[in-house]
RNA sequence: GGCCCGUUCGUCUAGCUGGUCCAGGACGCUGCCCUCUCAAGGCAGAAAUCAGCGGUUCGAAUCCGCUACGGGCUACCA
């Protein structure tokens, strides 16, 4: 096992098969933040040993997720495809420690072998039929031609122990396991394999990684012990569920993290949210910086069991990064988003949307108004209950040439002017801001009045309530 | 079927070395306050017999065992 003084090396090692999804992105940022904390590295590799499931996008996509998220790593991505000699050799090695053997059983026989162990309500595992072929007889086979694949020669009896970071200790009865393939007959190595090599290879200390890897942990034990290589120390996460209740990895259309990027959704957010599943810094805290993630994080306080992703707590947890953005930062973050605004037309508006904000993307028709002219109006709407059309028209008249009068045009100078407005005609002030509001955005639901108005500025103001008198009085000249 | 893991409010969780937990915080929900709409914010509230059953102990959510339920793995997939 690593010790505290040595160096701390860890690794994400996605298979190219999709995109990043929650749960994956919750594995890499755990040992991204584990590699931080310790001064370590955090390396990314890259599982593409099986051709058939290989996508050509799926690694750009996932190294954009991981970007996008914050996390980078340190080292070029180790490319597990354009290692099949060394897994080779290492096969070759194991052969020679006889901590391994050749395969000659064909598909067709060992579907077989299978069919009668299930008739037969037996454990589906590989009989072991070809253990026992001598190494003179197995090399001549290997010479001639013959098609084989190399299995791990799995200690008959006695237990496989391993002390995991967050599961405890746990035993397997060596008799249980199987003695799985480790090189195809393609010449690629399977994922044992691949992972004992590549993760000795790299110097990794701490594989932190899913749940789903527990059952094949102790094998990956066995190879290390027969390497006669120091083994790392495991640490096997809790499945993330969607609100399904069904694991995320397994989940039909499981959603890229890229997805949660284009639905606004902040990286610090989201990053925030998945470090929350299965983990807890212990306080009551609950919003943490990246940086608070880094130097609180710690392997010990990850639950054991699996966790369900709560995605309206993101929308809350969004709303609250949103919040803490300064002005420059929210009006740059949703200029991305809104094709035609500059980023300084949008200061001046961000103070009216901030604490309205669960998403960036909301942002576009909450500011719609300063943009475009509203839509037709809708007379009743313009209408306070217990009104008629021609009392609203004589309203917006009068607000119209009050405000026309106004010295300054300030949230200072409007307001009370408007409040005495309401007082002089006997309305409720709740009743003229509403008729203002759709005459001014056409909408019911707004940022606040007063300021909005002040930031359209007085002509586009008063044009608006003039073009809404009007549509009272006439609603087909609108 | 076999092996392995898990089980505290609807959800995320605090609780790690037993008493201060008739279980705390957060999301969501309900009500009130604030208020030009909607939010945000503040306050209050409903919500978990700590999966069940036994055991250890003066005392258990916390330790042990069993059961139930859930899940993972069981491919020449990762």
């Amino acid at each position: 096992m690593a010790g505290v003084d040595e160096a701390i090396r860890v690794r994400y090692a996605p298979s190219p098969t999709g995109a990043l999804h929650l749960g994956g992105a919750r594995t890499a940022l755990f040992n991204y933040l584990f590699a931080r904390q310790k001064h370590g590295q955090f390396l990314l590799r890259i599982e593409d040993t099986d051709r058939a499931r290989f996508k050509p996008d799926s690694q750009a996509s996932i190294e954009e997720g991981l970007h996008w998220l914050g996390m980078n790593w340190d080292e070029p991505a180790m490319i597990q495809s354009q290692r099949k000699e060394i897994y080779a050799e290492a096969a070759s090695v194991l052969l020679e420690l006889g901590a391994a053997y050749r395969c000659f059983c064909t598909p067709q026989r060992l579907e077989q072998m299978r069919a009668e162990q299930r008739a037969r309500h037996e454990p589906e595992r590989y009989d072991r039929r070809c253990r026992s072929i001598p190494r003179a007889e197995s090399d001549r086979r290997a010479a001639g031609g013959e098609r084989f694949v190399v299995r791990q020669a799995i200690p008959i009896d006695g237990t496989t122990t391993f002390h995991d970071l967050v599961m405890g200790t746990v035993t397997f009865r060596n008799d249980t396991l199987d003695d799985h393939v480790l090189l195809k007959s393609d010449g690629f190595p399977t994922y044992h394999l691949a992972f004992a090599v590549d993760d000795h290879a790299m110097a990794i200390s701490h594989i932190i990684r899913g749940e789903g890897w527990l059952p094949s942990a102790p094998k990956h034990l066995l190879l290390f012990q027969a390497f006669n290589w120091l083994p790392p120390a495991f640490a096997h996460l809790p499945l993330v569920l969607g609100p399904d209740k069904k694991p995320l990895a397994k989940r039909h259309g499981a959603k890229d993290v890229l997805e949660y990027r284009d639905a606004g959704y902040l990286p610090e957010a989201v990053d925030n949210f998945i470090a929350f599943l299965g983990w807890s810094p212990g306080t009551t805290e609950d919003i943490l910086t990246v940086e608070e993630l880094i130097s609180k994080f710690s392997i010990e306080k990850i639950q054991p069991s699996p966790a369900m992703a709560n995605l309206e707590r993101l929308d809350w947890l969004n709303g609250q990064f949103i919040r803490r953005l300064s002005t420059d930062e929210l009006a740059a973050r949703l200029a991305s988003r809104m094709p035609g605004a500059s980023p300084e037309a949008l200061a001046p508006l961000v103070p009216l949307v901030r604490e309205r904000l669960r998403t960036l993307n909301e942002a576009p028709e909450m500011l719609r108004f300063f943009f475009d002219e509203p839509d037709a109006y809708r007379p009743e709407q313009l209408t306070p209950k217990g009104r008629d059309g021609a009392a609203a028209a004589t309203a917006l008249n009068s607000a119209a040439s009050t405000l026309s009068e106004l010295p300054g045009w300030t949230p200072q100078t409007i307001e009370p002017a408007l409040r005495a407005l309401a007082e002089r005609i006997g309305w409720s002030s709740k009743d003229l801001f509403m008729v203002l509001r759709v005459a001014i955005t056409g909408r019911t639901v707004t940022p606040p009045l007063i300021e909005s108005m002040s930031r359209l500025g007085k002509d586009r103001v008063l044009a608006r309530l003039e073009r809404a008198a009007s549509a009272l009085a006439d609603p087909l000249r609108r």
